[in-house]
DNA sequence: CGGTATTTTGAGTATCGTCAAGGCCAGTGG
DNA sequence: CCACTGGCCTTGACGATACTCAAAATACCG
């Protein structure tokens, strides 16, 4: 967790790389280039909070690199996970009412952010951008409905199936997360153990149960406790109840054609 | 449920009260005027299908009255209700692919549907519009993360709590699903058991007993199959396991202001 | 090397899923 | 008008699963 590696708050406002952000390339020049100029990059150490719930919120924020965790605060002061954000992924509250969610580093990470009015003045005179971010906000509400279908599975086992399959699909793009081997998938979880068990709305020790349950069925082989080696895609997709998270056909196609470029 | 008045298809355009949706009423006249003149009003029976998931997706939808329920259709053929919609929900995708869920009526319906390409094109010379549908997509996105909260917790009896009181919460606005009497809450249950099963993850039986358990713990009390009266909102709180989808103080709040309006 | 945090394993209990049966209500057809 | 049918909700019993508590094993860090 507490990662000591990547330099403390790199606190100065440095050049912010924002056409290289897939999502963001497709914008007029002219908007990126004003976007650049408003533009703050911050490096995060893993467990830094980045937002709390609540905060007025006054600025918007696009994830660079790492993984960033959206969390509700409830009202006896536990937290609840209810989201990742990766490379690409737009975070702070535009127009309306303060944020509902914390955000934190779950890894390091770099992000671009921006003060929220500036942003909005730059928004309100780009269709393109205002576009960009409502096309961000239909896929957030995928992955939300995503999440219901994982979580309203009845056992552990399905649950966390699907939770795998999941960072396969929507996390494929993502160095160091996925990486695709002959016959397998190497899937590194990017968050501890609680949250994790919290995702899935279960405990540590039923996670820890139900992954070296998939592992003995072979399913699946541990190589750390946060990586694994999947092995049958299929008979996963068959317990995570057959949604079309990770369909079979389409994660063999993945699987063949990332073999192909890497070995 | 097959509730045979409000009647059949009540095909041809009729007027649209666009302007009577709460929503809706902050829109510029002309616009409203615009979206009034390409606006049909369907009648809906209680489990007709207004889309279908897959579907190119060639109109637009805005909840006049009743709920829809959205379902994710799996890969086996079996459906999973990923949410409702109620008076003033706007659904069908824009710009991009096609809908991801099929929507039926939960109940007796009215709604006001678009074509696509139409609204698009008011939408595009409205940015009062857009951002409309910008707030919906947030809205749409806070619920979607409450009820990941929901299904995130471990008993059915904690879901349960969590959907009366997210029915409490967001629905309050809806006459014939919640009224408040002196001291407590009737909340209507406006899906059947199965659906509400599915969606809290579960069987219907476990739902059955769920409900039953906590009517016995005196947090509720059991006036219909479909209809419960809220005794104890902040025990029901702690079942929930203190999510604010209803803080007891706000909650109590409404109780205590709803009481002085309606006796 | 020792201390702490994290993960895993184990045992016992509570909860839930499953199967089966019964009750309630609405619609159907005699 | 009444028995019949089918869907929905409830209840009961039993086995499977997961939660709880406790302790051991492992990794991490100084």
């Amino acid at each position: 967790m507490a990662n000591t590696s990547a330099g403390r708050h790199d606190e100065g406002k440095s050049v912010c790389d924002l056409d290289k952000l897939a999502a963001m390339s497709t914008l007029p020049g002219s908007i990126l280039s004003d976007l650049n100029a408003i533009c703050q990059r911050k490096m995060l150490v893993a467990g830094e909070t980045v937002a709390h719930a609540g905060d007025p919120s006054t600025s918007v924020g696009i994830v660079r690199e790492g993984i960033l965790r959206m969390e509700k605060i409830l009202a006896d002061g536990r937290e609840h996970v209810v989201g990742l954000l990766i490379e690409g992924d737009i975070f702070g509250r535009l127009f309306d009412g303060p944020m509902h969610f914390a955000i934190e580093a779950a890894t390091d990470a770099e992000i671009y952010t921006f003060r929220r009015s500036a942003f909005e003045a730059i928004l309100l005179r780009s269709p393109e951008l205002d576009r960009l971010l409502l096309l961000n906000l239909l896929n957030e509400l995928d992955r939300a409905r995503d999440w219901m279908i994982i979580l309203a599975q009845p056992k552990i086992r399905g649950r966390l199936a699907g939770f795998l399959l999941l960072m396969c699909t929507r996390f494929q793009s993502i160095d160091h997360i996925i990486t695709v081997t002959r016959q397998s998938i190497r899937v590194k979880i990017p968050i501890n153990r609680p949250d994790l068990a919290h995702l899935l709305g279960t405990r540590v020790e039923s996670v820890s149960r139900a992954l070296h349950a998939l592992a003995d069925d072979g399913l699946l082989e541990i190589l750390q406790h946060d990586l694994v080696l999947i092995l049958d895609v299929e008979a996963l997709t068959v317990e995570a109840g057959d949604t079309d998270l990770g369909d079979p056909a389409s994660l063999q196609r993945l699987v063949r054609t990332l073999q192909k470029s890497s070995g």
